[in-house]
RNA sequence: GGGCGUGUAGCUCAGUUGGUUAGAGUACUUGCUCGACACGCAAGGGGUCACAGGUUCGAAUCCUGUCACGCCCA
């Protein structure tokens, strides 16, 4: 087993060699900056594919930036995750028996801080195993002091501001976690149920017919609607309707919401359950009547013999009772949208509560002007719309939980009630001490936690040491890019967008580059229940960190899912693997250990024809870089490495290497080249690039800055080289296509004075490429195939003559095929006049190549026959 | 209902301002242990660019419509 093969040892191995050498830490001494806060996973969270591809990217920008003279920060970190957290916590401890409401608020919390301590470490330890050179003595916490002070600052100063303010609202409302969850936390979800027809006596005995889906709501509500154009309940306007159940009466109401063509045309007001009807009941001064406790069950607003009932209980009670008193119209099947809470599962309920919000539209002003400004700009750019839309639509951001894992929010209350917003109690009793004027005020401090997207909003600064004022934050902020999934542009971009705009008064990123999902190789998402998760970490212990990279990145194209599969990742081991063959190669051929100058003036056509292949590859892969088209980038290096490189460079240079005139040249070329293609390689596949470039050269590759081959290459000896290698591709399909055998004595002569030049003075190369002998002259003997420009002349009597036939007369029809369109568009005059001159010179040219070769070809087939 | 996107070889996908005969990888077929590599080498077959119109000298690419699929928002 060689060094190449436990991929995992020297992966470590090289991972810890740049934690030594402190290569990831920015080195402050170059003018150009380049900065990427890391989106912070959850602290208590564990690797998936998504990371892996989140990551890859920032670590490519990372490492490119810093190999092109930027001084560079990869910013790391993670976050405290709000319910997600508590409830892993919560489910670690009920297995040992020990229950939240058994623990004080501090316990509980020390409970949290301790499986942190425990589990923290597992994310970013998985990070590192991808490779990623984030600066770690850096490494931050949303709940850390600074950070939380950050988050204080900014909430007294919006609350000052009246930005954030207390509210009576309806709210998302979680009965498991019993507390509010936002908007987009909320799933919603189609499902098969029933809809209720139930009738409502009026006191005259007439009755009306409402449908609904949550029966059990009938005790909250407070008015019934119909449409005021709707003539049928014109003669009802003066009417009450009895709740079915309970004593009580309710006025009917007219609201242009009530849908004339839906069932009965009349609708139940239940303004404290219900998005639509707090609106209607706002409009018609109704009162809220909440009929439901923090856990979901049925309060004192309800008749006694529903209280304490689960709703669902509830809903089963309301509807055996309604249809023994017939009360019950009918029940019908019914297809809708319910919402659930996405941690918790569990359906979610408009709840009357009094909740913290911010401010959203008001902020979003100016988060929505620096991107239609171009300050900030999306990567795809279509992804403006997406955020432009929400932004433009945005509503109140409901900003406190019912949680206790999390930054409480800092507001303590006076015995009367009153606020006094501060950022510590010190100050908060100072400020009580003045309003009451009095010495000594017992204050109570709110008990909510903030939604953990409040401290994520300040990530992109309160990471850089705000509100303090250091080095690093101006050198850092704005961040040149953020790297995120299109599923958190609401949930995080949008935030960070409004307050690092309102806080640094500078728009936090200049480039948001949104990446897809990764899914698997149907098209699926991968989700632990459809067991088709493939597991980043299992992946890098079988194939090596390198080979994901790689992979997610060719995958990676912009705009569209990424589609993994286990075979598409073998293909790219296979890549790495031949890296480091073309490597053992080069060590055998003594071409390693070797010191190159750093440059080389070949003279030998397929040394100069390397260096401008590698020149084009070099400018094609930066441009690719800077555009963000990494999956070109990963392209071009597959394609030049395997194909140009391994597949030509490699197998021309072997006789060179032989040979005494051109062997330093050509150690020398190889040389430069392979390290430089090391250089280009490294983002992506930083291990192995590492390794091998470790073996000859003293510095750390990661910290080398990219070396362009500055040199002159002619374009004539460029285009031998190609001639060279495309004659004999062309020679291999022939030899396939007659059936010329390895052994048969074979002579290959071409009639074309320039090619017969060029592979004479190549002989060797040329007899060890084909394993047949070149001629000096023409032999009667044998059969003669224009392809091309080569024609060529092979001596043997073994060909079939109806093979060539059939072969000339193939390559005539294609041939004639091409000269129709070229003939046709060289006689329009529409294409003369209005094409471009290269294109028409083109044809013109490609015309009479065409011509010559057609000629070349029907005067053989005459001789055939 | 509103928005975004996708449809190209058996499969997964490139094809960035329209321009010779539409490219990769993978799978498939055939032949190869020649001194880096069988996780390999060489040669090959395979496409009506979803469909229908239009613009243009020229369309996979631009425009309109249709169909299918996906995602987001309401």
């Amino acid at each position: 087993m060689d060094e190449f093969q436990n991929k995992k040892e020297y992966e470590n191995e090289i991972y810890q060699l740049w934690l030594d050498k402190e290569c990831f830490k920015p080195k402050y001494n170059f003018d150009k900056n380049f900065s990427i806060c890391i989106p912070p996973p959850n602290v208590t969270g564990s690797l998936h594919m998504g990371h892996a591809l989140n990551n890859t990217i920032q670590d490519i920008l990372t490492r490119y930036h810093r190999m092109n003279g930027f001084n560079t920060l990869w910013q790391p970190g993670t976050d405290h995750a709000g319910i997600a957290t508590q409830m892993v916590v919560e489910r670690n401890l009920a297995e040992k028996n020990i229950y939240r409401k058994d623990l004080t608020r501090e316990e509980f919390i020390e409970k949290i801080w301790e499986w942190k301590e425990y589990s923290g470490s597992t994310i970013i330890n998985q990070l590192k195993r991808l490779g990623s050179s984030c600066d770690w003595s850096r490494e931050r916490f949303t709940m850390d002091d600074g950070l939380s002070s950050a988050v204080r600052k900014v909430f007294v100063k919006l609350y000052t501001e009246g930005l954030i303010y207390k509210d009576q609202a309806l709210v998302n409302w979680d009965t498991k976690f019993k507390t509010a969850i936002s908007d987009l936390e909320v799933v919603p979800t189609d499902v098969s149920t029933q809809i209720y027809y139930i009738k409502y006596p009026s006191s005259n005995s007439e009755s009306i017919t409402v449908a609904t889906v949550r029966p059990e709501t009938i005790f909250g509500d407070v008015a019934i609607a119909v449409n005021p154009n709707d003539s049928r309940y014109n003669s009802l306007k003066k009417e009450t309707f009895n709740i079915p159940l309970t004593s009580r009466s309710i006025p009917l109401i007219f609201d242009e919401y009530s849908d004339p063509e839906m069932g009965s045309g009349a609708v139940k007001i239940t303004p404290a359950h219900d998005f639509n009807d707090f609106e209607i009941g706002k409009r018609h001064n109704l009162e809220l009547l909440n009929i439901l406790n923090e856990d979901g069950s049925l309060n004192e607003n309800c008749p006694k013999e529903f209280q304490g009932l689960d709703r669902f209980e509830a809903r089963k009670k309301v509807v055996h009772l309604l249809k023994e008193r017939g009360f019950l119209e009918k029940i019908e099947d019914y297809k809708t949208t319910i919402p659930y809470g996405d941690r918790s599962n569990t359906i979610v309920e408009p709840f009357l509560t009094h909740q913290w919000f911010c401010n959203a539209e008001e902020l979003a002003k100016q988060a929505i002007k620096v991107v239609k400004d171009g300050d900030t700009k999306f990567f795809p750019s279509n992804w403006e719309k997406t955020y432009f839309q929400w932004m433009e639509n945005i509503r109140p951001w409901c900003i406190s939980r019912q949680i206790w894992w999390g930054h409480q929010i800092p507001v303590w209350y006076g015995p009367d009630g009153k606020e006094f917003c501060a950022e510590t109690e010190e100050e908060a009793k100072n400020l009580a001490v003045d309003f009451y004027k009095a010495d000594k005020i017992i204050l109570k401090r709110d008990q909510d936690v903030l939604d953990t997207w409040f401290s994520s909003a300040l990530w992109p600064f309160s990471t850089l040491g705000w509100p303090n004022k250091e080095q690093i934050l101006d050198t850092f902020y704005p961040n040149s890019v953020l790297v995120t999934g299109f599923d958190i542009i609401f949930f995080w971009v949008a935030r960070m967008m409004m307050m690092g705009n309102k806080f640094m008064s500078e728009t936090p990123f200049k480039t948001v580059y949104v990446h897809a999902l990764v899914r698997d190789e149907k098209g699926q998402k991968m989700s632990k229940s459809k067991g088709n998760v493939i597991d980043p970490l299992e992946i890098i212990d079988k194939y090596g960190a390198d080979t994901l990279r790689f992979t997610l990145t060719s995958l990676n194209t912009p705009g569209r899912d990424v589609r993994l599969s286990e075979q598409r990742i073998a293909g790219y081991r296979n890549f790495v693997t031949k890296i480091t063959n073309a490597y053992k190669f080069a060590e055998f051929k003594g071409i390693y250990p070797f010191t190159d100058n750093g440059k080389v003036n070949p003279n030998h056509i397929f040394n100069i024809w390397i260096i401008n292949e590698f020149q084009e590859l070099y400018k094609k892969v930066q441009e690719n870089y800077e555009k963000y088209y990494f999956h070109e980038v990963a392209n071009q290096l597959y394609h030049f490495t395997w194909h140009t490189f391994c597949d030509w460079y490699i197998e021309l240079s072997k006789n060179l290497l032989d040979d005494n005139q051109f062997r330093d040249e050509t150690k020398q070329t190889f040389h430069l080249v392979f390290n430089s293609l090391l250089q280009l390689l490294h983002p992506v596949i930083p291990f192995i690039t590492e390794k091998l470039w470790g073996k000859n050269n003293k510095d750390i590759l990661m910290s080398h800055q990219w070396d362009y081959i500055d040199q002159k290459t002619e374009s004539e000896h460029v285009s031998k080289t190609k001639l060279f290698i495309d004659f004999i591709e062309e020679y291999r399909s022939i030899e396939k296509l007659f059936e010329i055998k390895k052994e048969d004595n074979v002579e290959i002569f071409s009639k074309n004075q320039l090619i017969q030049t060029i592979l004479e003075d190549n002989k060797k190369t040329f007899e060890f490429l084909t394993r047949k002998k070149l001629s000096s002259f023409h032999k009667d003997n044998s059969v003669t195939l224009p392809f091309k420009e080569f024609d060529f002349e092979i001596s043997t009597s073994q060909i079939d003559k109806s093979k060539i036939k059939e072969k000339l007369q193939e390559n005539k029809s294609s041939l004639e095929k091409e000269k129709n369109t070229i003939d046709k568009n060289l006689s329009n005059e529409n294409f003369v006049s209005k094409a471009p001159k290269d294109l028409i010179d083109q044809n013109k040219e490609r015309q009479s190549s065409i011509n010559m070769e057609l000629s070349k070809i029907d005067s053989i087939l005459i001789n055939i026959q």
